[in-house]
RNA sequence: GGGCGCGUAGCUCAGCGGAAGAGUACUCGGUUUACACCCGAGCGGUCGCAGGUUCGAACCCUGCCGCGCCCA
């Protein structure tokens, strides 16, 4: 155990120090084993997987949000007496790490050719050894109430496994297959990827029409990509198109090649764009290769892996692609066959989206990839059926786009770092899969390519439980609870979970509940980049104004899938936030308040009022959290806090506790309220909660306090309603005053008439307290009346302002308070002078109406009479 | 090109059929025994535009304009 904690609230220093005790306050609770999971808990589970990050990231301000997104629901189901586990673990990140360490090693002057697979393995785990993971310190850092007994890596043994396992499980069911289709190549990778790791971007390219043929027959068609017309095999017009018929079926020359190529008729060809002809290129082209497939053509490669043109036979063999384009282009333009050109030419153009995010390159490859078909079916019907709710709702067609018209899944790289593909190739070109443990019969040799990342990513929620072994965390633990997760992520991950979790588990979903939260962007809604340079660390925020702080602002802006932006402005407000809370405890255990003491048997309006509204409060906030609305959970709690509680309740207490009548009562008010409201901004702002809650209650931790349940007191109607009458009291004095430019130093004599009638005949005191009122002395002389209308009667305020006041000031407020019942009951007048509302509206409605309509009149003679009374 | 979503106070966002809200920023005034990381008061909006439905529209429908994202 540590001592960072002062054991006492009498020792609660006098300001928050978060930098010195937020990091022994988390060792405690790590070592208090609070975190770690039990399997064999009778208590209902409740399990959440991180989002595994990579192995060289960084904690940056998207981890810190949907880790104290989970925090909040993992910490608030611990209170509630749920078993929890958060398990937590990293992504090997398959192309990241092996891009890094080749880097490493060409600065080295070698290659992992030369080094060969194995050293180069062995090699890039001594990196994660050495450098990877630097994200897990931080997530301490940030509290995260994980359980660190359970952590995992995506490329770890049991990982290994697991991918075995469900790879011949595909394989055997013909789920798994490999073929040779188009794919996404990228040149810098010397790799292929996946449709979505492929980013449209509209770029500044050039639109070449080039003339094939020669004479009459000749045919114009347009390109941006005029290097791979090296590559065409035909021309293609559609069938309906009057102007080409003649030609369908017929040869053309193939400029520069020489080679004759066929004419063909195909319904892709937009008869309207360019001349309604087009080059196909069915190995450099997605759609081209459809219309080779349907026409039967020759499909030629004319670039090499690393983007090379290669085996045509011409002049630009060994030319980068780039390079060739401009080649090609010019060697036509001394044939005389461009014809025209559009430059700059706005199209979308495929971009890696790693790795130096170039121009992907579709190529013919022989690939591995899962047929998704009946996957994604089945995990559209899980959202369909109801068995998987997506929160927010908005976002389910979203999913139901994507799951329902899936490409099928190209798994296979050409990479080293990740599982590689267990399938062996026999002498006599047998293909085998092994699963785990079985051996290949020697001489045969494995697969060279790994898996895609995300393949045993997709195992995540059910590997890391022990599977395909029948575990107790299996047991216990599967399904998870919810996945809080990125919309951005939702195809990339969520997708794939879901498929192979319905796959492997036999039906059963990985997850229950799908929470999606947006991203973080900069204070003016800007998304945050490295090269706009408006990222943000959170641990430099961390450091300046505590983890709470940087948590709370995060959680506050969390509306349910739409993004938050956050500055520092915002993190300040947070860190003001719990300085007032650290005060208002401060303030409370100075005057001796406890929960240990009983709610008094009489209270106060003011306590009632309090306790009510703290009930109030708690249910909202508990069923604003079930819906994983966080921002509007924690808004409720901050405007109690702060606007309630500390404003209105603890200036009221300060009379009562005064009052031997009502002193222990209100102490253990304040004790009461202080004790629920820490309890439940505890899974938001983890540290400073603590350290409140063990000085005020002597408890053991917060950590493990239960939740509250009917905290406060059921709401006294009559109370509340005295209170807020007692505020616009309140603020109605003190805007004279400050109209009046009364200093609010100064005590000023005042009488009140009317405050019996109108309820608040015991908040004299309070009132004179709040407003700095004096009782009237013998010889009063009023200089100024301030009259306010509440709920049973008009209060009349006599003021001495010690001379005469400023008719001005005086003029220009009760001019605004009669324009706006003005203002009132014109409104009122027109809506009850229609008698088709009166007709039609339900009669609640008008009667509120005509409710406002009278309050507004008996205003307008109210003020109408004091200016009228006003000296001129 | 197809789909989804968004345009509400200077800024960031709630509200989504019956009186325009919050935070922040701003202005003014404050050494009131918890707190200047504070207290008190205030300013600020034809709810993108144009039609329609309705007794009633920021809210529902249609079109337009502007912005974002996803997919091709």
């Amino acid at each position: 155990m540590t001592d960072t904690l002062p054991p006492r609230t009498a020792d609660l220093p006098a300001q928050w120090n978060p930098g010195e005790v937020e990091g022994g306050m988390y060792e405690r609770w790590v070592e208090a084993g609070y975190f770690t999971a039990d399997a064999a808990s009778d208590k209902p589970p409740f399990s959440v997987v991180l989002p595994p990050p990579n192995v060289t990231g960084s904690l940056h301000i998207g981890h810190a949000f949907e880790h104290t997104l989970i925090d909040i629901l993992v910490r608030r189901r611990r209170m509630q007496g749920y078993e929890t586990l958060w398990l937590p673990g990293m992504d090997h990140a398959s192309i990241a790490v092996h891009t890094l360490v080749e880097k490493a090693l060409a600065a080295e002057g070698t290659s992992r050719r030369e080094l060969g697979r194995e050293a180069f393995i062995e090699r890039t785990w001594a990196w994660k050894a050495e450098h990877g993971g630097a994200i897990l310190a931080q997530m301490r850092r940030l509290g995260e109430s994980v359980d660190w007994s359970r952590e995992r890596f995506t490329m770890d043994d049991r990982s290994n496994r697991a991918v075995r396992t469900i790879f011949k499980r595909l394989f055997d069911d013909g789920l798994i297959h490999r073929a040779e289709r188009m794919v996404n190549w990228s040149p810098d990778l010397g790799s292929v990827l996946s449709d979505i790791e492929v980013e449209h971007r509209e770029v500044e390219g050039e639109l070449v029409s080039i003339r094939y043929g020669d004479g009459p027959d000749a045919l114009v068609v347009a390109t941006t990509r005029v290097e791979t017309m090296l590559g065409d095999t035909a021309v293609a017009v559609h069938p309906d198109d009057e102007r080409y018929a003649h030609l369908v079926g017929r040869e053309i020359e193939l400029p520069l090649a020489g080679r004759m190529i066929r004419i063909v008729a195909d319904t892709h060809v937009d008869p309207e764009f360019g001349t309604g002809a087009v080059k196909v290129t069915p190995a450099h082209d997605p759609n081209d290769f459809e219309i080779g497939r349907r026409h039967d053509l020759p499909m030629p490669t004319i670039m090499d892996e690393s983007g090379r043109i290669a085996d045509t036979g011409t002049e630009f063999d060994g030319m980068d692609r780039f390079e060739a384009r401009v080649a090609v282009r010019e060697a036509l333009r001394s044939q005389g066959r461009i014809v025209a050109e559009k430059r700059p030419y706005l199209h979308s153009v495929g971009h890696s989206s790693r790795g130096r995010k170039e121009p992907i390159e579709p190529r013919l490859s022989l690939q591995w990839f899962v047929k998704v078909g009946p996957l994604a079916e089945a995990a559209g019907d899980a959202v369909r059926s109801g068995d998987v709710t997506v929160h927010p709702k908005e976002l389910e067609p979203r999913w139901f786009g994507w799951v329902d018209n899936m490409h099928d899944w190209c798994i296979s790289r050409q990479l080293w770092w990740g599982h590689r593909i267990p399938v062996w190739y026999g002498p006599a070109g047998e293909v085998v899969c092994l699963g785990p443990g079985e051996e290949p019969p020697t001489g045969w040799t494995q697969d060279e390519d790994v898996l895609d990342t995300w393949f045993s990513s997709a195992l995540w929620p059910f590997s890391t439980l022990g599977w395909p072994e029948s575990t107790p965390d299996l047991e216990k633990f599967y399904p998870t609870s919810v996945l809080v997760t990125g919309y951005d992520i939702l195809f990339f991950w969520v997708a794939r979970m879901m498929m192979f979790g319905l796959y492997a588990m036999d039906g059963r979903r990985p997850f229950a509940t799908v929470s999606l939260h947006g991203m973080v962007r900069d204070q003016s809604g800007k998304k945050m980049s490295k090269s706009a340079g408006n990222t943000v660390d959170p641990i430099v925020w961390m450091d300046a104004y505590g983890t709470d702080a940087v948590r709370f602002t995060l959680a506050r802006g969390a509306n349910p899938g739409t993004d938050v932006p956050i500055g520092e402005d915002a993190v300040q407000a947070s860190r003001n936030f719990g300085t007032k809370l650290w005060n208002a405890t401060r303030f409370a255990m100075a005057n001796g308040a406890t929960p240990a003491l009983p709610l008094p048997a009489h209270p106060t309006d003011a306590d009632a009022w309090t306790l009510g509204r703290l009930r109030e409060v708690q249910q909202q906030t508990d069923a604003l959290l079930e819906d994983y609305q966080f921002a509007k959970a924690i808004e409720g709690l901050y405007h109690f806090a702060w606007n309630e509680f500390c404003s209105w309740y603890i200036e009221l207490a300060k009379p009562q506790l005064a009052e031997p009548g009502t002193a222990d009562g209100t102490r253990g008010v304040l004790g009461h309220v202080l004790d629920a409201l820490l309890r439940m901004l505890h899974p938001v702002t983890p540290f400073i909660t603590e350290a409140l809650w063990q000085g005020l209650t002597g408890g053991e931790s917060v950590v493990v306090a239960p939740w509250p349940v009917d905290a406060g007191a059921p709401v006294d109607e009559a109370a509340a309603r005295r209170v807020t009458d007692l505020q616009k009291l309140v603020t109605d004095i003190r805007r004279f005053r400050t109209e009046q430019r009364v200093p609010d130093s100064r005590r000023v004599a005042a009488r009140l008439t009317g405050l019996h009638e109108a309820g608040l005949g015991r908040h004299a005191g309070a009132i004179g307290s709040l407003v700095r009122l004096d009782a009237p002395s013998a010889g009063f002389a009023p200089t100024a009346t301030v009259e306010v209308a509440l709920a049973a009667g008009t209060v009349h305020v006599e003021l001495d302002t010690s001379g005469a006041i400023d008719v001005g000031a005086e003029r220009a407020r009760l001019g605004r308070d009669l324009a706006a019942a003005q203002k009132e009951l014109d409104q009122a007048d027109r809506k009850l002078g229609n008698p088709k509302f009166v007709d039609k509206a339900p009669a609640d409605v008008v009667h509120g109406i005509r409710a406002r309509r009278a309050t507004a009149a008996a205003d307008i003679e109210r003020v109408a009479a004091r200016l009228a009374a006003l000296p001129s």
